[in-house]
DNA sequence: TGTACATCAGTGAACGCGCGTTCACTGATGTAC
DNA sequence: TGTACATCAGTGAACGCGCGTTCACTGATGTAC
């Protein structure tokens, strides 16, 4: 395959920034590596550079199109639940806290994937920036229109706790500490608000 | 320096631990070499190998030595405390959601710093081990001695609000979100139990 | 206590390896007529 | 619509680099007498 037509270059795009995005949430950026995201995108390493400047690059747009599982998790609990806050207060939680969210972050939450390795880096970067802006809409989303938390302040207690659930139940998996986390946490969760 | 007294290569072997124990919650494990902890330990890189067996037989006991931190706030706060739970909550929890604390990983909570890495390894590794074990030594502490939490759930739940929230502020540090993730949840925190 | 020598903590060059990135090249695509 | 050719997406070898680890060597330490 020396060339390919526009539409497959535009695929193939995607198939990276796709691959990426699932490989870097599994590993982090640092240990997963552009020849072995092009291989995931079933191409070879030279050609990445004709798509994406450079690795920091597709870090950036790739932390930006992870976002994606989240607006879509948003919408989805707010279809489900038609208007009843509490129902979806209970659907986030045991989505969020699942032994399936927790043994799969390939295909999870960004937020809990990435903020310990975007808190090592310098703050302004392209990365950090699509974080930053990733968080504050899930943030806005959950006291708005999921109504999964009351207002702004429930909002953010809420995804910290559950952040750091879901990282320390990763952290400990393979032993029953992690999944007492998950279901104490749910408990607790579920009966505050 | 060709040959180190006996005296001297145990400060340096617990020099090496030491500067381990700060870099690896700076930059994570992965992120720092071998040379780097050597040079901070002001010694050579091949000397390591007399030292440690791996870079990996290394983190896990710089992580058991990283607790540490942990059980000495807690003995600190309880001391402080003198009997007053509500005093010792308070402590607790402006000592870990301090803008100190976010800025200077490297001199605080391990289980903030390392538990994203972690659960991306194996889970039956040494470092892994170590982790859980000074957790549950943590978690114990909390709803015991030093009176932070109610009980075990509770302390479940705070450690995990706690650890989301120092995680999430450190990655949007910079920006005026991640004060307001640091005071949202401090005043939560307070103000429940 | 003094001397002779074996031990071994630390040095620094070297190993194979995979990284991020570059580049000369290939050949199908897409365009100009 | 058919032909001629310029474009450029993708290939794969190569670059310099730092990694974890090994090893021959050095010379002060610690021991045996």
């Amino acid at each position: 395959m020396a060339k390919a037509s526009r539409q497959q270059a535009s695929e193939h795009h995607q198939g990276i920034l796709d691959a990426a995005s699932h490989l870097f949430r599994k590993q982090g950026v640092a240990a997963t590596s552009v020849p072995e995201i092009m291989r995931a995108a079933g191409l070879t390493h030279g050609g990445f550079y004709g798509h994406f400047a450079s690795k920091e690059a597709l870090a950036a747009q790739a932390t930006a199109h992870a976002f994606d599982w989240l607006d879509d998790l948003f919408t989805t609990i707010t279809t489900r639940s038609a208007g009843n806050n509490a129902a979806a207060r209970r659907d986030l939680l045991q989505t969020y806290l699942s032994a399936t969210h927790r043994d799969d972050p390939a295909n999870g939450c960004v937020v809990a994937a990435l903020a310990n390795d975007i808190g090592r880096n310098p703050a302004d970067t392209g990365t950090a920036n699509a974080f930053v802006k990733g968080l504050e809409a899930a943030i806005a989303r959950m006291a708005g229109d999921t109504g999964i938390s009351t207002d702004r302040a429930g909002a953010l207690v809420d995804y910290a706790t559950v952040v750091g659930a879901i990282t320390l139940a990763r952290a400990t998996a393979g032993t029953p500490l992690s999944e007492e986390i998950l279901s104490t946490v749910k408990t607790a969760l579920l009966t505050k608000a």
